[in-house]
DNA sequence: AATCCGTGGTC
DNA sequence: TGACCAAGGAT
């Protein structure tokens, strides 16, 4: 192998990060807050019992919900998606349609197609056993550097420590970390690497976790519960909620457009499916036009659904504009839909690409929450 | 590197 | 009420 022409090593080693932050006076010990999470651990749905061996599946399945996501939303989503789908040939099985039905309301829809192409590889490439090692794990389908750490820690013991906002946010503050997220993730990345567990990675991991969940939270952090304290350089200058910096990122602007509610004198209701990439791509709604800056309210109904003129005679339809606006908020702009509403003919044939749904039946569509909203608000619910 | 990608809870 | 942000990943 020629080691000459290999490109030099980035001099972020531990040294240097070990020099570049203050240190805590009293090093934090791995085994006090192994100790702590022995007394204080969370009982979660996809978590082992002590001592118990974590199934890969079920790890990889909590770890992809919850990203970015609270325990809370993810709970009664992934009680209802492990009955279902039990373990992962189950789950590599399904129709994509029926896990983004089962994803619906949880956000981040792209998750659930790659958690679908995940299933399918891991059958595919691994016989239906999660790879053990990181770098195989990293290169599946919705396994970036975070949950590949989590996987190989907890379902396999491996000794790496993942970091998710909660770690960044306790190494933040352990070593008052100047540097604003997220440019400060490769230091804090490397500091929390040099707290690898010799024994117990998996409970470490989550002991750090849920230090970050419980005790080192965002606002009012409870220092005086912290196992760490001693060591904390933020606590000790009492500036722990100052921490992580953060580089204010910029909102998007004002979006705003017109959905239609088009509904069927006998009880269905017009639906389509959005193209299978992009914002709350391969989900459901109801006909919309483009969303945009500069919207114009008054030609919105350019853009309403048309049926075919054969029915009911040539009477155009009768849409009536909803009193209010429905409003929401996406993670890089906010929105707002006017919604117009009509009854239409029973014969009705439904425009090219959309699809009449029984009432009865909307609520096991794919319908992200944005379009919950507009249907109710539609319906006058 | 910067953007895109949801939703609901909290204070 | 509105800003913050949660067990991030893909491009």
């Amino acid at each position: 192998m020629n080691l000459a022409v290999k490109a030099p090593r980035r001099q972020r080693g531990n040294s240097r990060a070990a020099e570049s932050f203050p240190q805590p006076t009293a090093r934090p010990q791995p085994a006090a807050l192994l100790a702590w999470y022995d007394r204080h651990r969370r009982r979660l749905p996809w978590r082992a019992a002590p001592g118990k061996r974590s199934d890969p599946y079920r790890v990889w399945l909590s770890e992809i919900m919850l990203q970015q996501t609270t325990v809370k939303a993810v709970a009664p989503y992934y009680a209802r998606f492990l009955a279902r789908w039990p373990d992962v040939r189950a789950l590599a099985a399904a129709p994509l349609d029926e896990v983004l039905k089962g994803w619906a309301g949880l956000g981040y829809y792209s998750r659930a197609r790659n958690l679908h192409a995940c299933a399918c590889a891991v059958v595919a490439r691994h016989g239906g056993i999660f790879p053990s090692d990181e770098a195989a794990l990293r290169a599946l389908p919705g396994i970036g550097g975070y949950t590949a750490a989590a996987i190989a820690a907890i379902a396999y013991d491996a000794a790496v420590v993942p970091v998710d906002g909660n770690v960044e946010r306790v190494i933040a503050r352990l070593y008052a970390v100047e540097t604003p997220l997220p440019a400060a993730k490769r230091d804090i990345g490397q500091l929390a690497r040099g707290f690898r567990p010799q024994n117990r990675a998996g409970d470490f991991a989550q002991a750090l976790m849920d230090l970050g969940a419980t005790i080192c939270t965002p606002k009012r952090p409870a220092c005086s519960l912290c196992p760490w304290r001693g060591g904390c350089v933020a606590q000790a200058r009492g500036e722990a909620e100052a921490f992580p910096r953060r580089t204010p990122k910029r909102e998007g602007a004002l979006r705003r457009g017109a959905a239609f509610v088009a509904r069927r004198t006998d009880g269905y209701l017009l639906l389509r499916t959005r193209p299978p990439r992009g914002l709350l791509g391969g989900m459901t709604e109801v006909p919309t036009n483009a969303w945009t800056v500069d919207f114009e309210a008054a030609d919105a109904l350019k853009d309403a659904p048309r049926f075919s003129r054969n029915v009911s005679g040539k009477k155009d339809i009768a849409w009536r504009r909803v009193p209010g606006i429905v409003r929401h908020v996406f993670t890089h702009f906010p929105l707002e839909l006017v919604v117009y509403a009509a009854e239409i003919p029973t014969n009705a044939q439904p425009p090219k690409g959309a699809r009449w749904v029984a009432l009865d039946a909307i609520a096991e569509e794919a319908l992200p929450s944005l379009m919950r909203k507009v249907i109710a608000h539609g319906l006058g619910l």
